[in-house]
DNA sequence: ATAAACCTACTGAACGTTTGTTAGGTAGAT
DNA sequence: ATCTACCTAACAAACGTTCAGTAGGTTTAT
């Protein structure tokens, strides 16, 4: 890995934790070996570095559903396995999902859209498809929204849910949650 | 409104739009027209008042929901009320909800403890309570989590998914997205 | 009644530190 | 001889915080 790659590694996972402006030059020079001049010989300020990071971050994540879509299963199973791959996706790559809450506050109207034309457009049309074989006279973006929205809900939240009535301990295991969601909408079909 | 309630009503809109960091004391003195040692005159420190802040965007937000408990309507008509009244409050108070989202971006576990308990405790006992008579052999508590959860999402994420295909014009009118989560709910039990 | 003492709400100016950024130089590879 | 990748050192600006002082109201002592 060379420095510029160090770089934006470290970078993710400082801007996800500290934002923006709680992260300065000199506290990410410091966490990779370098002097702020040399991340200034890579990127042009801190901004262009902040935009390259997140574009970095968001990168690799358009095939991790791949192996869902080409499966032989049936649509209510693919389903199950598409929601149960977002919460992994969320709770394995927390900087991914930091630094996309972070963009989501934010609402940059430009990055919104490079965010769902470079990112999100893809999967959320193989989402809405798949929406659309299981209830074909309903709105599919809408249901394709309800899917993602609790699956991201329920992991943002679990630290102020855990403190609220009715908790209980397999409401943080992953394949109790997206069994939940996924019959939560199979029913509401 | 003395100077203390004028420093943290601007404090609240400030910290909503730019996060703690920021936020520097020279920009929050300008704009009440005050003297930066004014605020440390009302308040020990940065962080106390940013605490402060947040308590005070909270401190109003109890009874909000009060008109719905109290109407005579069924338990179906109630849970829209609900949900219509979430989806209100978060549109007309869009500071507290930024604020709200960024507490949960950081997730400090006193804090949400904190949150919880002061603030909404009492609704979400009410909303799981009213979950319990329109579904007893469900688990209240995720059902209650969704509806607050699917109601979050979509105010959240509209400016992304306003970029993403199928979405249509009337995704944005709050009825519209109250009926649709009521009746996501309802059907699924 | 009046003067002294005190309190509250503030100001202007400064403290030392940290911020983003840049200029100028160097060591090694091409 | 040029280019790449880095360094040290500095820049001005902005940062959180503090200090000494003041204007005006309230309380207390004589």
């Amino acid at each position: 890995m060379n420095s510029k790659e160090k770089i934006l590694t470290a970078a993710i996972i400082l801007f996800a934790q500290k934002g923006y402006s709680g992260l300065s030059m000199r506290q990410l020079a410091l966490s990779v070996d370098l002097s702020v001049a040399a991340i200034y010989h890579h990127f042009p300020d801190k901004n262009a570095l902040y935009l390259e990071a997140v574009r970095f971050s968001f990168s690799d994540k358009e095939q991790v559903f791949d192996q869902v879509w080409n499966s032989d299963c049936s649509a209510k199973e693919k389903l199950h396995g598409f929601i149960r791959s977002l919460i992994d996706v969320m709770l394995n790559d927390q900087n991914f999902h930091r630094l996309m809450q972070r963009e989501i506050l934010e609402a940059n109207p430009e990055r919104m859209q490079l965010l769902a034309k470079g990112v999100f457009h893809s999967q959320f049309c193989l989402l809405m498809q798949l929406m659309a074989e299981l209830a074909p006279e309903q709105d599919a973006h809408l249901f394709a929204t309800s899917a993602i929205g609790l699956a991201k809900y329920y992991i943002e939240y679990q630290p102020l849910l855990k403190n609220l009535p009715g908790w209980k301990l397999e409401h943080e295991i992953p394949e109790f949650m997206a069994s939940h969601i996924t019959s939560l909408l199979l029913n509401s079909f």
